[in-house]
RNA sequence: GCCCGGGUGAUGAAAUUGGUAGACAUACCGGACUUAAAAUCCGGAGCCGAAAGGCGUACGGGUUCGAUUCCCGUCCCGGGCACCA
């Protein structure tokens, strides 16, 4: 054994030892099957060009978890690949005129190098990139499968149009509402899109969530607001359109309030709306500048609330008395019917708008226990629970459920209304206006319509050669790609030159995990093995709380349903999930002359902290000028904040970039970036190496005397706490999932061993002891520093493997306590402790701690009114 | 704006089911070793106070024998909001 610790040359040797033994591999032997399988699987990184501290968090608590099952001797999957279509490359292409394929491919590569670099023991052998036509190909015969079903089908749709580059944006590049390149104005333009049918599993999706115990509580809430169920009435209010009888329908779920309705407004894309404006300059006007703006709910939802009368009126259901119809900014043509009734009286946001445009307020709800009066009126938007009707002729008294049956009972009857159950999830639009993503396979023919293009065409290669320019669509340009035949009627026909959205990759990738080398089928009989139960463990940024893994879900139980030969395919794709925290860095910006901000990475600015350590300024270091302080985000390619992990493995050694990383905090709590503290991770690897060394460099020396009786009990104390830190990394690697305080165990551990007499430690029972210690100490920290641990696990038992080792075992008889430290309370307040029997009873707990001296001084010599006995804790005595 | 989290020493954090607040580290201060520095080792340390003691988990209230933990309200920070992935 090395007396320094070298990380180079230990990294080196454990990695190629674990290469040539494929240590890594996920068998499907039967043997292997034989064993319980631990699929553990993290979210596949996008390659933007390197990893940033975000992935090695990510691929650290994986690699973790994969370790330490693999030393329960479980048969574990971790696979790795990359999700490789995207904006990004598109971007990349432009800017450096490098082929978006090219520049993902090199970027797979060194990062591919970056991820072997850190140890993980990744199964290679199963890797896949989704821009591969061998695996997009299963996605383009899924599509048509999907679109035979009516699972996927067309409709309108709206985007983000930058009217300059003549081009569809994504809402990142919509920045204070123009477009990111041109500076245009943007706009909101209507055109036809795929859409994949999500609403169809609504239900399915929000039950599915109940089956999941091992999934965080806050993420299942997240996906059930998103699904936004709601159980309300669907109403019309007639009107009269050109001598004929139409209806305006919209949902509530606070039909109670119906009575109280005094207008009712549509979305400014809403039918109704565009026939006002027919002759209606300044309604038409409005509806002109509602257009402006990009479609993002965020940005929308921020807009001062506007509207405009469009001088038509509809029939209220019940009363018949004409309501004024207008068109709001806030109402969105995509939520249920594009139209709402707005009761002032009883919702906030109505009120704010009746108030500033001085429309009518009509209390028809009050609370149980509060006496309705008119003269005194206010806004109550209380809880439905305790409402009741006012003001609302024969529904006057009537509860809030109550009155929403009668209204929906009257509403029936008059064919203007049923119960109705909404969700507020909306169908997936799939289909993007971009080049570096999956062909959509369809065929467009005058004759035929949309016809799927047949299997035997599959896959539609996506071309590598095209233009890339920032304005408009590049596939649309290539008369070589979209010129096609029709397959029914053999005429010609245009190929669709949009692609997926590149969610749809993601959806499905983790099932492909288990058989990514069959080219002649999407799934094969490996997948019943692997998703057996679902994914064991998936990893991945709270970030995917709602869309990927919603998303995921669906894909999932529509390949379900889908009935591929020999795969079965749980209900739910992830049995336990662990949401990481972000990883979040300060961002650093120059804005252009025409105002577009230039985003500049931390390693480049060097930042003044007053003596408290606030920010106060920031200088590029390269001309020393100032720059912008944005604010402190998650690590991205767009606010380029992301901190590249190389130079710290190139200085450390990956070891301590894994051991400080997960040692930082919690991995579901964010983490704000900072190195300080990667020296101490080192130390502390450092200190371990010596310890072992200086143990077996001792133990080739002749062993002293047997221990003498007295001090045999410092040794059964340090086997103890030998034994809780067992039980301590067992609980935290394999329950709680929290590293650490796994690693601050075994630090806390290996200190209590150094202050340890050495005399004692040098006896033939003490060396037993340091030599049990010191090899589970080694497997205990093997998941996070393998390198090292492989390297210490053999020094101290030659030819011994750590990679095959079995994770060490608490012995209940070390763990045994023969007396325990209790607290005292006194009133509440903590003031001595006192020890008893492990085994005492409650009666001899209460006279143990009636005897302290504290409970003397305290209590006076009066009498305890109160004791309260938390066994295995304190005795709280209450004067 | 809406939905979901978070806020504990100078810093990262711990306290797992309502029961010793600050484990384990970082930075700092003092000491040992050294010609010196680095490395290493030993010790100190929430705040106020000489001590006794008091105060203390963003802020304000509440429940409880007992609250970092539960409830109500406020402020700040982060994530998501359907075309970033």
């Amino acid at each position: 054994m090395q007396e320094k610790y070298s990380p180079a040359d230990i990294e080196q040797s454990a990695q190629t030892r674990w290469q040539e033994q494929r240590a890594a591999r996920a068998l499907d032997t039967p043997e292997a099957r034989r064993r319980p399988k631990y699929y553990c699987l993290s979210m596949f990184p996008y390659p933007s060009g390197k990893l940033h501290m975000g992935h090695v968090r990510n691929y650290a608590i994986g690699d973790a978890l994969a370790r330490y099952h693999r030393m329960l001797g479980e048969n574990v999957l971790q696979p790795m690949g990359w999700d490789a279509f995207g904006m990004p490359a598109e971007n990349a292409a432009i800017q450096n005129q490098v082929p978006p394929a090219a520049w993902t491919r090199a970027n797979i590569d060194y990062m591919r190098g970056q991820l072997r670099r850190l140890g993980f023991s990744i199964d290679w052998e199963r890797e896949l990139a989704t821009c591969d036509p061998g695996y997009y190909r299963w996605e383009q015969w899924l599509f048509t499968r999907l679109f035979a079903k009516g699972l996927i089908y067309k409709k309108m749709g709206v985007v983000n149009w930058d009217p300059v580059d003549e081009t569809v944006l994504a809402n990142e590049q919509v920045i204070e509402g123009r477009g990111w390149r041109s500076g245009a104005l943007v706009e909101k333009r209507e055109i036809p899109m795929y859409y994949m049918r999500i609403t169809a599993y609504a239900e399915e999706l929000l039950a599915g969530l109940e089956t999941l115990p091992g999934w965080p509580e806050q993420v299942k809430l997240m996906q059930k607001n998103w699904i936004g169920k709601s159980v309300g009435v669907r109403l019309a209010f007639p009107y009269e359109q050109d001598g004929r009888q139409e209806k305006l329908w919209v949902f509530t779920t606070r039909a109670d309030t119906l009575m109280g309705v005094t207008f009712v407004a549509v979305a400014a894309e809403h039918p109704l709306a565009a026939r006002a404006a027919r002759d209606n300059p300044a309604l038409a006007a409005f509806i002109e500048e509602c257009k402006k703006g990009g479609v993002a709910e965020a940005e929308i939802a921020a807009l001062e609330k506007k509207g405009m009368p469009t001088g038509l009126f509809v029939t209220h259901p019940l009363s018949g008395e004409p309501v004024p119809l207008w068109v709001g900014n806030y109402v969105l043509m995509g939520y249920g019917e594009g139209a709402v009734m707005a009761v002032p009286a009883h919702d906030e946001r109505d009120f704010a708008f009746a108030r500033q445009y001085g429309l009518p307020i009509r209390q028809v709800v009050a609370a149980e226990g509060e006496i309705f009066s008119a003269d005194a009126w206010q806004p109550w938007y209380g809880e439905k629970t305790r409402a009741y009707c006012v003001n609302s002729g024969k529904y006057d008294g009537l509860a809030h459920a109550d009155a929403v049956d009668a209204i929906a009972a009257d509403l029936a009857r008059l064919g203007l209304g049923e119960k109705k159950t909404q969700y507020r999830l909306r169908d997936w639009g799939i289909s993007r206006q971009r080049y570096w993503g999956c062909p959509i396979p369809i065929l467009h023919c005058e004759t035929c319509g949309d016809v799927p293009v047949p299997d035997a065409q599959l896959p539609v290669v996506l071309p590598e050669n095209a233009a890339i320019t920032g304005a408009g669509s590049p596939l649309a340009k290539m008369p070589d790609f979209y010129a096609a035949t029709c397959p029914q009627c053999g005429k010609a026909a245009r190929r669709e030159t949009d692609t997926l959205d590149t969610f749809v990759e993601s959806s499905w990738y983790f099932l492909r995990y288990a058989c990514p080398d069959n080219a002649n089928a999407m799934l094969d009989e490996r997948v019943s093995y692997w998703l057996a139960g679902g994914v064991d463990q998936y990893i991945g940024g709270i970030e995917h709380a709602i869309l990927h893994l919603l998303y995921a879900r669906f894909f999932n139980k529509l390949i379900r349903d889908a009935e591929l030969p020999n795969a079965r395919v749980p209900d739910e794709p992830f049995r336990n999930l662990l949401t990481q925290g972000m990883v979040i860095a300060p961002t650093f910006y120059r804005e252009s002359a025409d105002g577009k901000k230039q985003w500049l990475p931390p390693a480049d600015v060097t930042v003044k902290t007053d003596e408290r350590g606030r920010p106060v300024g920031a200088t590029l270091n390269a001309d020393g000028q100032p720059v912008w302080i944005g604010g402190t985000e998650k690590m991205s390619k767009s606010k380029n904040n992301g901190v590249d992990p190389q130079p710290l493995i190139d200085q450390y050694g990956a070891d301590t970039v894994r051991l400080f990383i997960l040692f930082a905090s919690p991995p579901d709590q964010s983490l704000e970036w900072s190195d300080a503290g990667v020296e101490g991770a080192y130390r502390f690897l450092r200190r371990l190496w010596r310890t072992v060394y200086e143990y077996v460099t001792n133990a080739a020396e002749k062993p002293a005397a047997t221990v003498a009786a007295e001090k045999t009990a410092a040794l059964r104390d340090l086997r103890r706490k030998l034994h809780q830190t067992i039980v301590k990394t067992r609980d935290d690697y394999g329950r709680r999932l929290q590293f650490n305080t796994a690693i601050a165990a075994v630090m806390e551990l290996l200190n209590v061993y150094d202050k340890t007499d050495k005399a004692l430690l040098a006896t033939e029972e003490g060396r037993a002891l340091a030599r049990e210690l010191l090899e589970a100490a080694a497997l205990m920290l093997f998941p996070v520093v393998p390198h090292i641990g492989q390297a210490l696990y053999a020094a101290l038992k030659p030819g011994a493997d750590a990679a095959s080792a079995a994770f060490p075992e608490a012995d209940p008889e070390a763990l045994r306590q023969e007396n325990l430290a209790l607290m005292l309370q006194i009133g509440g307040k903590l003031r001595g402790s006192f020890h008893v029997a492990a085994d005492a009873s409650r009666a001899e707990i209460e006279a143990a701690a009636l005897a302290t001296e504290a409970a003397q001084k305290y209590l006076n010599g009066q009498t305890a009114k109160k004791v309260i006995i938390v066994p295995g804790r304190l005795v709280n005595l209450v004067p």
